[in-house]
DNA sequence: CTTGACCTTCCACCTGGCTGGAAGGTTTAT
DNA sequence: ATAAACCTTCCAGCCAGGTGGAAGGTCAAG
């Protein structure tokens, strides 16, 4: 399979593919003889852990730590284990800020809200925003 | 007062104070005859809206919409609520990105977690990872 | 009179995740 | 034979939200 046919199976774009090749995330690949790209159905299954992982979250580089913990095959399970822990964690940290940033977002549009609407045209009003830190 | 100590007062830096004159989030400073930039207590203030509606996530590019309004003395309350409320959806889309992602990373986990440990030398068995997209 | 703390402008660089385009080689279809 | 649709590499630039540093002006104190 070559890169536009990858491409096409993965939704990515082919300058996306080759990008992840050059900082390796994924490996460099297989040529064929006339010096194109040339891909087995392994690509389109790493690419999609790729996407998948970037959905959730996770940067290249920490993409990248996982498979090439993999790719070592070495007795790496302990290490990606403790990989996504500390991933686990750091997605309860995101949500709770997130929550908390809700909360601060609702709390002041309340605020405005309850407002008399008449009342808007004086610009002051709108430093609401301003007194809720 | 100077840039230095209007950013003493803010918590901002001298740079970012710039910075924000320059995209204009604030004003075109007044100078004072040798060309120092002089602002007054309002400065202070703007600058505290800006911090605290950043802290709330809006980009300084939503910040400057907002103000630019309030400087023209339109009524802007609409538009913020709508600002905020748009921002309230995006937190919840993010939300449940995160909650989705948190869920399979405890699933691969967990499975990982599963396998007898001293098969962890096998390297066939961190395929876990990517049999899971 | 010089030191040091301010201030000015301008230009460059940073992170992350790409995208665009130039300049060229290869393959396929007509 | 030639056009189009691929492919290659490399270098540039984009987004946000700034930071860093150079080169220079200003001002008060010792």
């Amino acid at each position: 399979m070559r890169i536009g046919e990858l491409a096409n199976q993965t939704g990515l774009t082919t300058k996306a593919i080759r990008y992840y090749e050059g900082i390796g995330v994924i490996p460099n690949a297989e040529r064929e003889p006339n010096g194109y790209r040339d891909y087995d159905g392994s690509a389109v299954d790493r690419l999609e852990f790729v996407k998948d992982a970037q959905a959730a979250g996770l940067s290249l580089g920490e993409i990248e730590q996982i498979l090439s913990l993999k790719d070592q095959g070495e007795s790496t399970c302990g290490h990606v284990l403790s990989l996504l822990d500390s991933h686990v964690t750091d997605i309860d940290r995101q949500l709770g800020e997130l929550r908390h940033m809700k909360a601060r977002i609702v709390q002041i549009s309340t605020r405005a809200r309850q407002m008399d609407p008449a009342s808007c045209t004086d610009p002051i009003r709108c430093q609401t925003l301003a007194t809720t830190s």
